[in-house]
DNA sequence: GTTCGAATACTCGACTTCGAGTATTCGCCT
DNA sequence: AGGCGAATACTCGAAGTCGAGTATTCGAAC
């Protein structure tokens, strides 16, 4: 039996949290919002706690001990196995070695966007370039205020990365939203004019017909790409 | 009843293509494999049955008809209702103009790489760099040759998209490899004798002890808030 | 001494996700 | 005429996700 991991990285935070020191799970979610990590790492406490069991069910983990203090609820007091440390570290190669897909709600809507009529989404975008500048004002702030205290930058790395992706982001958005008002992205009279077909109550078929003859060099490239390579290799 | 909608943007997907024309299942799948879109919405079959189902609970969709070709099995068609169009809508406004934090395995990674030693985490950046290098030429590829056949960059948006945030992670990792090489990231020594402690077995509790020493200014800003800010107001 | 909000510490179950597995059929090659 | 791989079209159940809800206790103010 291959030890397995779960898939959640909140499990991964609980292995490091545990390989720092045994604690219970209330005390894990506390740490964690104490070093912002929640900033990075999603957490809340439904899956805090299945994620712990799952750890324990595959031995990566397990009770140390459960006290009461005070007059509060039993706590059950975790630490970390030796598999479980192994894991850790395994993991923690893969993550930061090797690139993986991720997939945001933003690139999939982006890529679904021509179901919108393009003014709508160039005002859109605008609105999400606004909330960007917003955005970005309170991750720098907030790293401001790290410096201000002379937090060591190692602590808030994660941080200094959201905000080189933020700033990507909105250069991204404020070209794309230029050449939208420009009208200068290809492919974007054709949009319009679906648009236009589809308000007038024009039938998908007859729609496609019609963009497809109004703008055969637009959708050429769909055609046939045997031709096209054939074509290539003749000239 | 609030028109409620499932969470995965997949559904937004099929309810995208089912305003384009009426469709089967499986169809929408080999369509969305065609236009590339599985590069920027994760599609899978169990999920793509699942959230069609879950469309027509809750009236976003219907059945337009059940038909069988040759004699393959049956297929349901699906149409769109009115309904289900307005929240296409609403969905895609709320995903162009508001960002909203999505969390990467990357950056949870990133937030806990204090638990490999300094030298190892140099190492499987310096790994990643690689990879994502690799991955860039990929993209590049696959963007030449869509400028080739002359598709119009509307089809291909977003993946312009996700190139813009590999080559800024790209810039984010060859900088901070520079900086891990130069040993110049504050907390770097902090670091490294955390871990110096842990190989020569000095118990958690004693590893903090000596590093609130040795380290007291790195250490610093996490003593009091409050009396840092009365300072600052004093001086 | 009591009230009241913040913090502590979890539970529950409905909903989603996932991908490997199954069964069929088409079309080509021999 | 038969065999084989690619494509078609889905099913299933185990696992994971989520956040609202519950119950308690501490501490400070009145």
């Amino acid at each position: 039996m291959a030890a397995t991991r779960p898939s959640n990285p909140l499990a991964l935070a609980v292995l490091v949290l545990l390989w720092e020191r045994p604690m219970h799970p209330y005390e894990m979610s506390s740490t964690l919002r104490e070093r912002r990590k929640e900033d990075s790492i999603k957490l809340n406490y439904g899956s805090l706690y299945s994620v712990v069991e799952s750890l324990q069910k595959r031995g990566l983990i397990e009770a140390a001990e459960t006290v009461r203090e005070g007059r509060r609820p039993e706590r059950t007091i975790y630490a970390i196995t030796e598999i479980g440390a192994q894991i850790m570290v395994d993991w923690m190669v893969e993550l930061l070695s090797t690139p993986k897909k991720e997939f945001t709600q933003f690139e999939a809507a982006l890529s679904l966007a021509g179901a919108l009529p393009p003014e709508q989404v160039t005002e859109l975008l605008a609105q999400r370039l606004r909330n960007l500048h917003f955005h970005q004002t309170a991750a720098d702030a907030i790293l401001a205020e790290a410096a201000a205290v002379r937090m060591p930058r190692l602590f808030m790395i994660e941080a200094e990365f959201s905000q080189a992706l933020l700033k990507a982001e909105l250069a991204f958005v404020e070209q794309l939203l230029a050449e939208l008002r420009a009208g200068s992205l290809s492919g974007f009279a054709m949009w319009q004019r679906m648009h236009e077909l589809r308000r007038a109550g024009v039938p998908p078929e007859e729609i496609e017909a019609k963009l497809g003859v109004e703008f055969a060099d637009d959708l050429a490239f769909a055609q046939d790409d045997h031709a096209l390579a054939d074509d290539e290799g003749a000239t």
